[in-house]
DNA sequence: TTGACATGCAACCCGAAGGTTGCATATTGA
DNA sequence: TCAATATGCAACCTTCGGGTTGCATGTCAA
């Protein structure tokens, strides 16, 4: 399995992305022609961002005759949650105290 | 608060910007010349990328005379974390679950 | 077998993103 | 008071990203 996040936080950053995520999350398994629907972009433009979803795992491509099925993995997601938000979160609470904390002192001096 | 996670996708889209947070949850606090000296570009290039943090809500300022500290904020990935992250992790199987079967009928077919 | 359908491929356009350089401003401390 | 320090602002350059149009290819169904 990669190892590297870049490509997943890259294809996450565009909307139209999120959205066909979304699209995908509702009902698994949909068809490009099917995708498009809910997009208001042509065609090209939306396989463009399903090659950077594909490339960054987060949708698997099953081929049924000449349709192209659409499939959300989950786990770069997983991933992400682990890794790198996991980290954060952890620590959360401690970062809001730091933040709190200089807020008050500038406004003592 | 801000509901709009656009910009913090955006904002961690970034490898640099991933690595200024970072290198704030290393230590906290830090000013921009401190910044500076963990990334290779020069200091304007840092201060747009900080911009673009602030923006996001994920960095905090607070001015200590000439200088500027930053400060890490955890709200945002958190908001993440619980609104977007969290909605694909429940369906977390039944996704791989979906995936897994459409990848054997593609086998017997 | 053929026309309609689902998709791929490639060139092109334009604005945004990431980086640089140069200069201006404000704070500090000797 | 003045030089060094910490940062801001603005113009500019190049690459990349998102979008379009036009045409090619492969598959299905009558």
């Amino acid at each position: 399995m990669s190892n590297d996040l870049d490509p997943v936080f890259k294809a996450l950053a565009d909307p139209s992305r999120r959205r066909l995520l979304d699209a995908l999350f509702e009902r698994n398994g949909q068809t490009l022609g099917e995708l498009c629907g809910q997009l208001d972009m042509t065609r090209q433009a939306v396989t463009k961002h399903l090659v950077l979803l594909e490339e960054a795992q987060l949708v698997a491509v099953v081929w049924r005759g000449r349709e192209k099925l659409h499939y959300l993995n989950p786990v770069p997601i997983h991933a992400i949650a682990e890794r790198w938000i996991g980290k954060f979160e952890r620590q959360r609470l401690t970062a809001l105290g730091d933040l709190k904390k200089a807020l008050e002192e500038d406004h003592d001096a």
